[in-house]
DNA sequence: GTCTATATTGAGATAGAC
DNA sequence: GTCTATCTCAATATAGAC
């Protein structure tokens, strides 16, 4: 019935291909502008089959964006098995890079939550809305054990800063050309040292 | 004819009226999700009046994003007419504070190239697109000036996470709720002398 | 400058055969 | 599990009166 993350992304089955190509259309076009018609002429069956696999075209996003939710999450437990006790730095690298990778690896599903999740129907919304904030509670606690010394609004802005940075990536960062895991670090670089640092021109 | 950004945003006629109300119903539901009998609705016209002062529903958009980058070149040059001499961190906040008043001052318009650019029709986007590369190569020549010492690779990083973290706003920052230079300072500081320096805790 | 009326297209969705 | 055929509705856009 239910397939795990990577199930999904490697099936060949046709409610699996399904998803695939209309998360990818989803997050190029947008959802609005993205028609059934056009799901199924890519996948290569006609706008009905869809129905069979899937209660409404509301339905198949909401099951996209929750596949992204348990891509994040999923490196959010990997980011804390392997970092929890390192030095604040590291263990925020290690979540930033788990992010990232998260956001490319499941580029579709990840990133739909980024662009296309503003303009999704109400009822969707409210549907991911949960783990959307579950999420974010999980990188607020762990913010605030690495870095104890800041007051909750800064430490706000700057969670909120850092995931518009992260999740920025999907709109220009080509993984083709560059790592993922030095992309990370020079984020959390410029973040945790500062620019002042690279100049030297710090006061 | 054509009318300065203030005066479209105080402005009483038709025309006026139908362009805010279109941006921020473009910004909160979507372009595709907005209809023009919604817009029509809103604004206390007929549908086919609107035809009578654009041309199209893509013409309508795109003089919404043209009216948003109005804005933020206008905020671009007010920050080097008072800061282009000030130290570096000053100068990169005098921009950043006036990228997000711009943002939020004209909200609708210019958030509208955060959120809704990613799926505007691609013979909008192409129009658009020339004035957007201009406004981001304004920024690598100001931020290569105010921090010499870093390499082109890490600038252009640190450039694209900055308005990441900066566009994002629009989607958490509430204006009512704290100051935007204040929210500009927190952001340049987390930004120039990092997370380390608050925590103490540096390397 | 706004209206009524309507043309035309394409959307999501359903029924029922195979 | 996919198909053909079709329903229903709402979208952009146009014509022409006032």
């Amino acid at each position: 019935m239910t397939m795990t993350l990577d199930e999904t992304l490697a099936a060949t089955d046709g409610r699996s291909r399904i998803l695939r190509r209309a998360a990818e259309l989803f997050l190029t076009r947008g959802y609005a502008e993205t028609s059934l018609r056009t799901i199924a002429d890519e996948v290569g069956i006609r706008p009905a089959s869809i129905y069979h696999h899937f209660e409404s075209k509301d339905a198949l996003l909401a099951e996209i964006l929750d596949i992204g939710m348990d891509a994040v999450f999923a490196a959010f437990d990997q980011a804390e098995a392997t970092a929890s006790d390192a030095e604040p730095r590291d263990r925020i690298l290690a979540h930033v890079a788990g992010h990232l990778r998260a956001l490319f690896a499941h580029h579709a599903f990840t990133a739909a939550h980024v662009t296309v999740f503003p303009f999704v129907p109400a009822s969707v919304r409210d549907e991911a809305v949960g783990r959307r904030d579950e999420y974010e509670s999980r990188w607020t606690s762990m913010l605030a054990t690495a870095v104890p010394g800041m007051d909750d609004g800064r430490l706000r802005v700057a969670r909120l800063a850092l995931f518009g940075a992260m999740n920025s990536t999907v709109q220009w960062f080509d993984p083709a050309e560059g790592s993922l895991d030095e992309l990370a670090t020079t984020i959390v670089d410029a973040l945790w040292y500062g620019l002042a640092s690279t100049t030297g021109a710090a006061q």
